[in-house]
DNA sequence: TGAAATAAGTTTCATTTGTAACTATAATAA
DNA sequence: TTATTATAGTTACAAATGAAACTTATTTCA
């Protein structure tokens, strides 16, 4: 029998390689729920989603939930204000600190674009059982707690 | 009570978005241990991992191993060449077809950056049950299956 | 006070990445 | 044979991303 492999890493085997590859296929579906029709990428459309359920925050509290690069932030939010789905202001109590809104328009977007989202979801998590969902979200929760700890 | 939330999504329990963030640290740690140290990237570095355990395949056979788009796959081989890691040439029989190898520097070097990297693999998975790997490896199987179905 | 430090957001520049077009070779088929 | 199509790999150009510098506003504290 061959030895040649033992000990040594197999990347289809590697967690950091199984867990990109599948990440990747499932960002590349869902940014093409949307991308097309709508105009907008991901980012664009995680801050609508954040916006949509926390109306009246500002760049960096948008930035530090959906933990994204302020910079990243910056120019999404400018992308979306040049397309009329998001209303930017200064805060009249600190001018540096931004207040913002989905327009009317951004909103309407949005709610079209929700339901194309969780209909994605909804086809992952319907490949498991009960069980496994419960396990997937422990997994996940223990992993992530694990790699965020200081 | 608020029923705001009230069937819309929310960002920190949408899977794929907690699955791209528990991904995008991982990839960023594991990337970290070989960056700066060794001078290559991730895609080189795959490309390394794939070469040491398949010598002799060629461009575009590595693309298909790693699923890397033949672009990243020609720029990291353009790369590696340059830093002296791998060593190329076209088939005799087919020449369109390169046949890659590394280099004894580039195998030295592999050498060198396996250990970091399955180490903080272990780190990773010491941190869940042996029933918990055991899900863990059942739920990402079936997850890529189900995505990557025709 | 007011000088220094901090914070929010933007801009700039370099690097990375993605798509499409291109070159060269090989396979197919009229 | 030779015209067409397909394949391997590269190049070129545009868009996305990341790091650092910058602007403006606020806070700290000597």
């Amino acid at each position: 029998m061959s030895d040649n492999n033992n000990n040594h890493l197999v990347l289809e085997k590697f967690l950091p390689y199984r867990l990109s590859y599948l990440t990747n296929i499932i960002s590349r579906s869902l940014a093409r729920l949307y991308s097309e029709k709508f105009d907008i990428n991901p980012h664009e459309w995680r801050i609508m989603a954040n916006l949509y359920r926390y109306p009246n925050i500002s760049a960096a509290e948008t930035g530090e939930k959906i933990a994204m690069d302020k910079v990243a932030v910056s120019r999404a939010i400018k992308s979306l204000c040049d397309k009329g789905l998001l209303h930017k202001i200064f805060s009249k109590e600190d001018r540096r600190r931004s207040v913002l809104n989905l327009t009317k328009e951004g909103a309407d977007m949005y709610q079209q674009i929700e339901p194309l989202v969780t209909c994605y979801e909804d086809s992952l998590l319907q490949s498991l059982n009960s069980q496994e969902l419960s396990q997937l979200d422990h997994l996940l929760s223990k992993l992530t707690s694990h790699v965020t700890e200081d």
